[in-house]
RNA sequence: CGGGGUGUAGCGCAGCUUGGUAGCGCACUCGCUUUGGGAGCGAGGGGCCGCAGGUUCAAAUCCUGUCACCCCGACCA
C-alpha cells in the first residue's frame, strides 16, 4: 500500500503541546498520531490507529495461538451482574455510572469478569466442555482520579482481557502458565525492555499474581531488582531477609536511662553517644514503635496495632497497607492517645503494648537476641539493651519498612536497586470468587457439580503504543520497531525536478508491488521539512530520492542508528525488501 | 482529596503591574521567487481575551464569584 502524505490526514506540530510532559505524549501529539479530546481521552489519527492495530494484531495472534477464543462484550453494561459481585459499590468512584432514559443504572465496563463468567455459565454445563479460555480486545472505562501522561493513563483505553475457566487448580495453573508464556512472546515481539515482578496477591488472598512492567523512568510503579540475580519485585512484594538469631544468655541487662530532650531518633542517638555508655549507637540500633489502627471490612470498630521497626527506616504506607489488606489502616489521632493513657507519645515501648494487649508486629530484622534502644513508656526515658525474645516477644512480623537501594536481595544474591516501570500486563489466578458469585458449575462425571476456577489476564493495548514510544525515541522523534511501525519505508522526495518525482513514484510503486507498506512524502514542502517530519514520524527505514538520482543512486537511512548508505537505483527495491523482511 | 499553576486565533505564547485601537511566532489562503536539513518577499483570512456578575465614560487588564484544564503528591490496571 502507498500512503501519500499529500493527502494523508496528518498535521505535525513543530512545538510540543503545552500539556505534554512525558516523551511519548509529546512525540505522539507532535507526530500527529493522537489528539486530546478530554482529560484522559484521545483520538487516534490515521498513523496512530495503524500502530494501535499492529499491536492488537500481535496480541491477537499470540492469544489465538494459545487456543484462546476472541469474543466481544458491550462496553455499556447493566448494573445487575456487578451488583451480584458487589462491585457496583466496591469498585468505588473509579466506575463510570450512568442512567438510561428510564432511570435504569448502567456502567461503562472497567473490566469484564462478571460478563465472562455469566456468558460461560450460559453456554457450558458439562465437565467435558472445559477448560476454555476467552478473550476480548476492547475499550475500557475508568474514571481515574487523575488521568495523566497522555495515553499512558487515560480514562478510556484499549485492553486485552482474557479469562480462563478450569475444573481444578492444576488446570488453572496450566492456564496461567500458558498466558505467562504468551505474554513473554508478545512483549518480546514488541521489542520491549520489561521485567516480570511478583505482585501482591491482595484481597483475593494467596493466589499467584505477576505484573509485567516495562522499564521506563516515567513509569508510575517503583520496583526493585537485584544487581546480580534476575530477581525483580514490586516494592510491596519485597520480603526482608531476617538476620540470624543471636544467643540471649550472658547479654547485658536492659537499662532505663533518663533521656531529656530527645523527641527524634536523631536527637536520641546523639544523646546516647554523648552519655558515656562505652559504645556507638546509630539510628539502626533504635526500635521505633508506630501506633496505628486497623479496621476489618464490614466492621465498625478500629483495633489498635503497633508496628516496631528500626529507627533508621520510615514506614512505607503502600507496603504497610498491602501487608494488612483487606483491612483499612489509619494513623492514631490525638483522641486515640487520650483514650489510651498507657501510650506515652514518643516513648512507646514494647512493655506497655504487650501489657495492654495491643497487637505488636515488628520488622523481620527484629529477631530473637537482637538488642534495641526503645521507649520506656515514660516521658523522657528510653531503655537500652532491650532484648528481643528475652525482654519482649512480638506477636509476629510485618513488611512495613521502606525498602532502600543497597538492601540485600531476598534471594540472597546481590543487593537491590530501585527502578521505575509501567504496568503493561497483569496475570492473576482469580480462583472461585466470580464462579461463586454466579454459581458457575460444571456437571462432573459423577453427576455432581464442580465449581469452576478462573484466571484473569490483562494487557494494556493502547498503553503499549505509548510505552513503545517511551522506550524508543530520540530528541528528533519516534523510532518504531518494524513490527508495529505505521509503514515499512518512508520515501522522501527531495527535490521538485520531474525526474526525481518520477523516479520516486516508480520506486514507491515497485516497493508496493513487492508487498511493502510505503509512506510517500509527495508534498510540496522543502526538503528540510520533509526530513524533519520523517524523523518525527519514526518509520524505521527512510528512502531519500533526490539529487543522487542523476548518478543512479538513492539514499537509504536507518532511523534508529542514523546510518546512511547510497544504493544503486536498480537494486534499491530488493535491498529494501531484505531490510524490511530481514 | 492536599499543594502549585494556567485559561488570549488551530498550536505555542506576549499584553494585565500602571484600564483607552487585541498582538507575536508557527500553521492556513493568494502571488512571485526558492528546493538536500524546519525558505524569502509581498498581500490576506481567522478572536465571546474560560464563564457570570460588579466597579468605570471605558475592562483581556481592577474586584467578587464560578467553571475548566495542567503539573506534583495521595489513590489507582
Amino acid at each position: 500500500m502507498i500512503t501519500r502524505m499529500s493527502s494523508l490526514f496528518l498535521r505535525t506540530l513543530r512545538e510540543d503541546p503545552a500539556d505534554a510532559e512525558v516523551p511519548s505524549h509529546r512525540l505522539l501529539a507532535r507526530g500527529g498520531y493522537v489528539r486530546r479530546v478530554a482529560p484522559g481521552g484521545y483520538s487516534w489519527l490515521p498513523l496512530g490507529l495503524r500502530v494501535l492495530r499492529n499491536i492488537e494484531q500481535i496480541v491477537r495472534e499470540e492469544m489465538d495461538a494459545t487456543g484462546a477464543q476472541e469474543i466481544q462484550f458491550p462496553a455499556l453494561l447493566p448494573r445487575e451482574p456487578y451488583e451480584a459481585t458487589n462491585r457496583w459499590t466496591e469498585y468505588g468512584p473509579n466506575l463510570f455510572r450512568l442512567k438510561d432514559r428510564k432511570g435504569a443504572d448502567y456502567l461503562l465496563g472497567p473490566t469484564h469478569e462478571e460478563l465472562f463468567a455469566l456468558t460461560v455459565k450460559g453456554e457450558y454445563s458439562s465437565y467435558k466442555d472445559y477448560p476454555v479460555t476467552l478473550y476480548q480486545i476492547q475499550t475500557k472505562y475508568r474514571d481515574e482520579a487523575r488521568p495523566r501522561a497522555g495515553i499512558l493513563r487515560g480514562r478510556e483505553f484499549v485492553m486485552k482481557d482474557s479469562y480462563s475457566f478450569d475444573l481444578d487448580d492444576e488446570g488453572l495453573a496450566a492456564s496461567y502458565q500458558r498466558h505467562r508464556d504468551a505474554y513473554i512472546r508478545i512483549f518480546d515481539r514488541l521489542g520491549l525492555n520489561y521485567v516480570i515482578v511478583a505482585a501482591t496477591s491482595g484481597a483475593m488472598g494467596g493466589s499467584a499474581s505477576e505484573e509485567f512492567l516495562a522499564v521506563a523512568p516515567t513509569g508510575e510503579d517503583t520496583f526493585v531488582r537485584s544487581t546480580e540475580s534476575g530477581y525483580a519485585a514490586n516494592v510491596e512484594a519485597v520480603t526482608t531477609p531476617a538476620p540470624a538469631e543471636q544467643p540471649v544468655d550472658g547479654r547485658p541487662d536492659a537499662q532505663v536511662h533518663h533521656t531529656p530532650n530527645t523527641p527524634t531518633i536523631e536527637s536520641l542517638v546523639d544523646f546516647l553517644n554523648g552519655a558515656g555508655l562505652g559504645r556507638v549507637f546509630t539510628a539502626a540500633d533504635t526500635l521505633k514503635n508506630v501506633l496505628l489502627k486497623t479496621r476489618q471490612p464490614g466492621e465498625q470498630d478500629w483495633t489498635l496495632l503497633a508496628v516496631g521497626l528500626p529507627g533508621d527506616r520510615e514506614v512505607d504506607t503502600k507496603r504497610l497497607e498491602a501487608a494488612l489488606e483487606p483491612a483499612e489502616v489509619a494513623m492514631l489521632e490525638e483522641s486515640d492517645f487520650a483514650r489510651n493513657p498507657f501510650l506515652v507519645k514518643g516513648y512507646i515501648g514494647p512493655g506497655a503494648l504487650l501489657a495492654n494487649g495491643v497487637r505488636y508486629l515488628v520488622d523481620p530484622r527484629v529477631v530473637r537476641g537482637t538488642a534495641w534502644v526503645t521507649g520506656a513508656d515514660k516521658a523522657d526515658h528510653h531503655v537500652v539493651d532491650l532484648l528481643c525474645g528475652r525482654d519482649f516477644t512480638p506477636d509476629g512480623t510485618i513488611e512495613a519498612a521502606e525498602v532502600r537501594e543497597g538492601d540485600p536481595s531476598p534471594d540472597g544474591a546481590g543487593t537491590l536497586v530501585a527502578e521505575r516501570g509501567i504496568e503493561i500486563g497483569h496475570i492473576f489466578q482469580l480462583g472461585r470468587k466470580y464462579a461463586d458469585a454466579f454459581s458457575l458449575d460444571a456437571l462432573g462425571p459423577d453427576s455432581k457439580p464442580i465449581r469452576i476456577t478462573m484466571g484473569s489476564y490483562g494487557i494494556g493495548v493502547s498503553r503499549l503504543v505509548a510505552v513503545i514510544a517511551e522506550q524508543s525515541h530520540d530528541e528528533r522523534g519516534l523510532i518504531w520497531p518494524r513490527q508495529v511501525a505505521p509503514a515499512d519505508v518512508h520515501v522522501v522526495i527531495a527535490g521538485k525536478d520531474e525526474t526525481i518525482v518520477a523516479g520516486a513514484e516508480q520506486l514507491a510503486a515497485e516497493l508496493d508491488a513487492a508487498g511493502l507498506r510505503v509512506l510517500l512524502d509527495d508534498r510540496k514542502a522543502s526538503p528540510g521539512v520533509k526530513f524533519a517530519d520523517a524523523e518525527l514520524v519514526g518509520v524505521p527505514t527512510i528512502l531519500v530520492v533526490g539529487r543522487g538520482l542523476a548518478n543512479g543512486v538513492v539514499e537509504v537511512k536507518d532511523r534508529a542508528t542514523g546510518e546512511r548508505v547510497e544504493v544503486a537505483v536498480d537494486i534499491a527495491v530488493p535491498h529494501l525488501v531484505s531490510l524490511v523482511r530481514g
